[in-house]
DNA sequence: GAGGAATTTGGAAAAATAACGCATTACGGT
DNA sequence: ACCGTAATGCGTTATTTTTCCAAATTCCTC
């Protein structure tokens, strides 16, 4: 569970603000939202909080390692908490699910194609489109 | 080569824009494109159009195939030629300089991963971000 | 080749996403 | 509780992309 002091081993101050966002993004059943998702849900909740925050925020909460940033194709960047484990997404096309798996030889060898070309690997982002043949597939787009 | 026959078996009038900007990607020395990048070229070389009209065509060709649209962390879009090979992504976050892989044990595991959690894969991106080592990283970030 | 209908274009304005500036407010060490 | 610093929220600004519509272009028919 996060809390105020996730907040200050990363150099941030525990505001209102900070600790409901990290709160929201513990409780919520989607684990993808964007900075519009957020500020959405937490006006819906009754909370005074800015746009600007929002945005200021999540950015903060990345840079601070406790979320994740993903550009899917979406046009808009989603975020999910950092739990440490890297892994790689499935996004259904048609309902917009979202789910994860991870692949160690598929680690390996994006180390390696990177080395191949003569680049030093930072970070690395893979997404599988789909479509999810199970289900009622509605979950919101 | 593409040309007239192209866009009408995509479906699209052979106007003078559309033809032009299929061209521009065809001569490009950079294959990797934003609709910004297309527009400026365009102005450039004396032509006479529309950013509006760059943004429609490149989606339009998107829809037709002819061309195909990722989304880096850059924050825009940028189209390459469709060219039928499928490829994976390597970005240098210093120079903006992409350069292109394949790996086929990756595409393998990749259409297993999805299978696995149910979905019909319809498409995937994969783009390493990292810093090119060699050479004078200053292309164009 | 010219005429005419329909699509396409270009420019401006509007959306959508994201960031900034600054007065006010909240946090947290004392 | 007090006070200095840092964070917030609002409005504004920046950036990327889309929409609207009159004018121009394309393509089909003759």
């Amino acid at each position: 569970m996060h809390d105020q002091k996730d907040l200050k081993n990363a150099g941030l101050k525990a505001t209102l603000p900070r600790l409901k966002i990290l709160e929201l993004f513990e409780n919520s059943t989607d684990r993808h939202l964007s900075a519009e998702d957020v500020y959405k849900i937490m006006i819906n909740a009754g909370e005074d909080v800015g746009l600007a925050t929002v945005y200021r925020v999540l950015t903060q909460f990345e840079q601070a390692g406790l979320l994740v940033r993903h550009h899917f194709e979406s046009g808009k960047a989603v975020f999910e908490l950092n739990e440490g484990s890297h892994h790689d997404h499935i996004v259904c096309i048609k309902c917009g699910r979202v789910e994860e798996f991870y692949d160690e030889e598929i680690e390996k060898r994006q180390k390696s194609a990177a080395d191949e070309h003569g680049f030093t690997m930072h970070d690395h982002s893979l997404t599988i489109y789909g479509v999810c043949k199970k289900q009622p597939c509605t979950h919101k787009g």
